[in-house]
DNA sequence: TCATTATTTCGTTATATGGCGAAATATAGA
DNA sequence: TCTATATTTCGCCATATAACGAAATAATGA
């Protein structure tokens, strides 16, 4: 019951749903959600926690980088077959197409340039 | 992107998950719901007026009762294969076991006397 | 019409959640 | 070692949500 609810919960928030949407065509570091999601470091530190803790996604480090790809079966089935629900009811909605777009933009930055935290985000020209 | 959401916000918790995977076996007037859940019919309307608006059941008037199934396909595919995707993984469990156990008790009650408010709850002794 | 009763709506309260920035942690490189 | 930087953790605030009871609504039957 509850790796169910862990997983609708996770799945129950827009920001969370790009990243998975995200996630299922590229592993993606922190500054580059980021980026794309254009929300503080902390907070997407978080939401990745809670997709994490639901199994929806597995992470790695890097250096100082910390990656983020889909989880791999192993974690709990339900987690994948929630992950394709996702993908097939919004692949063609406007957001995630345009989330597509911009992390193409993301991911032909250099990483070093793009995580430098002074630069404002390309979207929201937030800092 | 909106369906989606509503429907994982509406699956992302406990009681409403009950309900629906109840709704799969019987369809239910919101005294018998309220009945299995052991929550104010308050609340039950609420949480009923959640799924509703996710597409995930539908509900009809008959007298003074206002049951609820689960939605066909027409009101949304992915609601419907939402479903099927909770179903298959919460079948299982300890608490849909019990609920299914008590669903028969509560079906074999007369109807007339279950909905009399004074009855405590038959679970929870609550009035 | 009036009383009963099933459900919904509304207002209130307690808790959960998402957002941020500041501080802590971890790693790379000078 | 010291500095820079990527990420996480923590505390705070604003908003969302679940629960309830009271009042409103709808439908039955006397």
């Amino acid at each position: 019951m509850l790796s169910v609810i862990n997983i609708t919960k996770a799945l129950a928030e827009e920001n969370r749903l790009r990243v998975v949407i995200a996630l299922r065509a590229n592993e993606l570091c922190v500054c580059q959600i980021t980026e794309l999601l254009c929300l503080a470091p902390s907070t997407v530190s978080r939401h990745m926690s809670i997709l994490r803790q639901a199994g929806l996604v597995e992470s790695w480090k890097e250096g100082r980088w910390v990656f983020y790809r889909l989880a791999r079966n192993e974690s709990g089935p339900e987690a994948t077959e929630a992950i394709i629900w996702a993908q097939k009811w919004l692949a063609n909605t406007q957001q995630i197409r345009r989330d597509a777009e911009l992390l193409n933009e993301i991911l032909e930055m250099d990483k070093e340039e793009l995580c430098r935290r002074q630069k404002p985000c390309a979207k929201c020209k937030k800092t």
